[in-house]
DNA sequence: AATCGATAGTTACGATTGCAACTAATAGGC
DNA sequence: GCCTATTAGTTGCAATCGTAACTATCGATT
């Protein structure tokens, strides 16, 4: 029963979870089949093809909302595969500046047609209202994110 | 650079767990102080607190975008703590109805509490428009999973 | 009533994860 | 110029996770 006026289905970390997953789950069956690329590692892909320049790693992170062991086994993996080159920055030798490489990007290219026709997907199921309010919502929410500080997950 | 046409940060799956992610983190760092609870128990213990009779560990898994694996050790463990007991279904006996004790139900009472001071924390920081809208997206998203068929996370 | 397919839930096991500790480098006192 | 604190990124290790396989049960078909 619901505890003294709260409702968990009012709960925005729970509605958000449960949505979060749903959309992910199906798209990540995806790129899975498609390149056998885990989610982190999509996402660190994601995050490097839709930058203009480069990215170090923890941008990377914060853009993604990833610990920073992930990114950085990601990141290993994407070089691995030739999708990734890093290159030390002159002025602090602590970063690294991240890039995709040619097949990087031509994978990334591939993969955004896959992501686009699923955005599609999507819209049709949500409706086009639906998904114009959780735009906003989500505006607000990347607002707050940033307001809040450099978050990155599980930190 | 954004291959043609495709924005990342328009892409629902990425804005959906970024969103989700950071808001989640955050309570999960209260519960887990509180009571050594872990996401997937955290999960179960609502879904059994907010709902007026027994459930299923399907519906449980239904209800929080869980995987059955993951309800099936929360619930183990949530029984281990004596928050939880189980009872078989008369009529079909591959179903096990769970309900929370009173203990378990007085620690939800507990949680839902940092949950209520948390959500108005979240009102503050997203604000009150950008939190309607949010629910509004979130609306239609919970249509879509309906639409879609019961879907379990990464099934 | 015997068989076949589907469903609820558990579990073994390999893969993935996150915490904490680590290296390496920078930045800010003093 | 040194400490000390901080930051970027990596890695060891224990814990967690998901896939696939499993048990047990039910429902439908014949």
């Amino acid at each position: 029963m619901a505890a003294d006026g709260f409702e968990l289905n009012a709960f925005l970390p729970y509605r958000l979870n449960r949505a979060a997953e749903f959309v992910a789950v199906r798209f990540a069956a995806e790129y899975k089949a498609r390149y056998q690329l885990t989610r982190p590692e999509w996402r660190t892909l994601a995050a490097l093809g839709s930058s203009t320049g480069a990215m170090t790693a923890t941008e990377v992170g914060a853009h993604s909302a990833m610990h920073k062991t992930k990114v950085s086994r990601a990141v290993a993996a994407l070089e691995d595969r030739r999708w990734l080159k890093r290159s030390e920055d002159e002025a602090d030798r602590r970063l690294e500046h991240l890039e995709l490489t040619k097949a990087g990007r031509l994978a990334y290219g591939d993969l955004t047609d896959l992501a686009s026709a699923y955005q599609k997907q999507l819209e049709d199921l949500i409706g086009a209202e639906g998904l114009q309010a959780l735009s906003v919502g989500l505006d607000a929410v990347e607002r707050a994110i940033d307001k809040a500080g450099k978050h990155v997950a599980r930190p």
